[in-house]
DNA sequence: TATTGTTATACTCTATAACTATA
DNA sequence: TATAGTTATAGAGTATAACAATA
């Protein structure tokens, strides 16, 4: 990696977030899973209620032609069913599968695991102060 | 994007990346770079010395083959130039042209700018809290 | 006419494997 | 035989644009 002379923060950031990447590539790979399908299977599964395919790809931060390659992958491996909303035919609902809720179970261990290896270096009190920063990062900042 | 409640350091961390590559996308969008090749123009041009591509793919992180797509499209745009190595023929150094110089100046205005934007939420002693823990995960951290 | 999702297409970033030219 | 870089190919992630079905 770029071992540059005082980074600045999008870089430390972007550097960061690579090695999270691959660490999630190689974890997830033995499930059969990509990085994007587990996220997207982990809003799926998050409230218990069945998604329209817009709100999964409003909660993903994606566009809805994004999330259907998304729902392809994970429909195609039997983790999650569409259907057509009652409400209104036009919209799709997404929900979980049994086997999608087995794999979410796995992937959470691997996760908690996974994050105590990336993080192993910093002291509980960082990571503390480190996720309450991200955090405010996350829910104030503009979209820019 | 994802409102979760709670959510973990791994998903803080791609979720921010994520917001901070659109941002360079739009950035440098009008330069006519991608955010890989601004990258890779930054790292030729920090040492003042012509670059390996072999050095070059291992500061960047990526393998070689990907290094020689990225300095591909930055030679395509006039903005690096490739020559043998006269040490040893079967390497390449890569240098920036005046052209490529330009761009880069152009580029780290624009770059301040953004982070100012993108931490506009944090206090100057909160980035500093930040780019001090995240210095210390890109530096001592295992490559996992 | 407006909304929801999809088909079609394309581009960025990255990878592995095999080949070429050197050393 | 080992090294540096490239050609060939592939897959993940995402986007815009055009279209169908429904409202």
């Amino acid at each position: 990696m770029e071992r540059s002379p005082d980074p600045d923060l999008p870089e430390l950031f972007l550097r960061t977030a690579k090695r999270i990447r691959r660490n999630q590539i190689e974890r997830l790979g033995p499930l059969g899973l990509t990085p994007g399908q587990a996220r997207a299977l982990r809003v799926i599964a998050r409230t218990g209620e069945p998604l329209r395919m817009s709100t999964l790809a409003e909660h993903l931060g994606i566009v809805p032609r994004s999330a259907t390659t998304v729902v392809d992958a994970l429909a195609a491996a039997g983790l999650v069913t569409r259907a057509p909303d009652p409400a209104s035919r036009r919209a799709t609902l997404v929900t979980p599968t049994e086997a999608g809720l087995a794999t979410l179970a796995k992937m959470s261990d691997a996760r908690r695991h996974a994050a105590e290896e990336l993080f192993a270096t910093l002291s509980t009190e960082e990571r503390d102060t480190l996720r309450g920063l991200l955090a405010a990062l996350n829910t104030t900042a503009p979209t820019a």
